[in-house]
DNA sequence: GGCTCATTGTTCGTACACGAATGATCGGCG
DNA sequence: CGCCGATCATTCGTGTACGAACAATGAGCC
């Protein structure tokens, strides 16, 4: 398996550009194993992870605008308008205009969407302790401080 | 309010589920940042992280199917059908039936493949090196060798 | 008050991501 | 040989992701 390395150490050439080493891929890959385990663990079959963190964040804020929620999360402008239709549809949050500033539209949860949240969280939970199982203990603190540095 | 909050109020530790701390939103916004990088890197405008993955894999493999290639760099047949269009349409890629398995369409690099090939993946060292930068050369190892066991 | 510039929400187009279903083909087993 | 389950490519539907353009509104400046 790892003769590979003392093929490489005497060329040298760009054919040690391996996929599967690239932090690219395995963030992608990783990222698709949280899905599957979000997925597989979520009390709410319809919920995808992004509507989740919407609703966290919705319930810690109490009441934010579009935008700065979507800034939050780290989510498009562009990709908000997608999430917020379904979780209006679904009767999740609400969403009223701001008095103070026109432009903006205020969104809460509604009281479906605390009901939610609380036994997703506790999911969630679960969710996070499964997709770091593969590591130990330190590792697993190891591995979040290296990515909380490497996500900005 | 109910049993947890008690034995979060005697550990003293924080009882919120707090989106920041949670692998899931890390792990996609590292890829968020991985995936900016490697658009202002990325020599060929229009080439995307799944479409350079493909070509790096026909580049190393020759001749494969779709669907094996769509294994090899964990991508579901259903995406590989974008993903080939796209490059059959920039000629960076050809198809032509399997002779001894007419289910089967084998995929291999056109010339202006291998020549894109080259070049992107001169970028690609440079994407990786500079998606790491935020951690130390002994922090770098340590967090690829999580992540990999991370991504399965 | 006008002017400029930033912000907010929206729509459009493109590109992943994957479950589910479909038709063609292959392989194995009797 | 005929049947059956697996595999291959394809399509459809839903849901991220984001750049680009847009109209309406707000804020700072003179």
């Amino acid at each position: 398996m790892n003769d590979l390395h003392a093929r490489w150490a005497a060329a040298g050439s760009d054919d040690d550009y391996v996929l599967e080493r690239q932090v690219g891929h395995l963030l992608r890959r990783a990222h698709q194993r949280h899905a599957a385990i979000f997925q597989e663990m979520i009390t709410d079959g319809q919920l995808t992870p992004l509507q989740f963190a919407a609703l966290v964040k919705l319930r810690d804020l109490g009441e934010v605008s579009q935008n700065q929620l979507g800034r939050l999360i780290a989510m498009d402008a562009a990709t908000m308008q997608g999430v917020i239709k379904r979780l209006l549809a679904r009767g999740l949050i609400s969403r009223r205009p701001d008095p103070d500033d026109r432009r903006r539209l205020i969104l809460s949860l509604t009281a479906d969407g605390h009901k939610l949240v609380e036994s997703a969280v506790a999911a969630g939970k679960k969710i996070t302790r499964r997709t770091l199982e593969p590591l130990s203990a330190s590792e697993q603190r190891m591995f979040m401080d290296y990515l909380a540095r490497l996500a900005e």
